[in-house]
DNA sequence: CTTCTTACA
DNA sequence: TGTAAGAA
């Protein structure tokens, strides 16, 4: 299939199928004409690499955490165990941006409280 | 009509 | 990421 089918099929832009192309998460054959042609595996290929985005992971460490991963049944489940360790670290990395924007927002609740009407 | 690349009021 | 432009 060529990448309108595959957007169709994915609800994933055209744009983003060949950004992925470009930062190696998809590799589609190419026909003398330049048209990219994908394989049916590449449907659930991108479903992965969208829950992975999803996941906050970058498509940097998305090139290398996917070949660790298989898809069990709709779910991903990663195989490899120094795997789990980054998503782990990923996990934590998120944990304390949460924690960076809700000391933030107190902050700006402190200001908000100290609303002062014009005299 | 579909896709490709490149570039950005 | 969207989208416009010019070419195939």
């Amino acid at each position: 299939m060529r990448i309108g089918e595959l957007s169709r099929r994915t609800g994933v832009s055209e744009r983003a199928l060949r950004y992925y192309e470009e930062q190696g998460l998809l590799r589609p054959e190419r026909r003398p004409s330049g048209y990219r042609v994908y394989r049916d595996v590449d449907v659930a290929a991108v479903r992965r690499i969208r829950v992975l985005l999803t996941a906050g992971l970058s498509t940097a460490q998305i090139v290398e955490v996917l070949p660790c991963m298989v898809d069990d049944d709709d779910l991903l489940a990663p195989i490899c165990p120094e795997l789990v360790d980054e998503l782990v670290k990923q996990r934590d990395r998120i944990g304390a941006a949460i924690d960076e924007l809700a000391a933030t927002r107190a902050n700006l609740d402190t200001i908000i409280a100290n609303e002062r009407r014009a005299s």
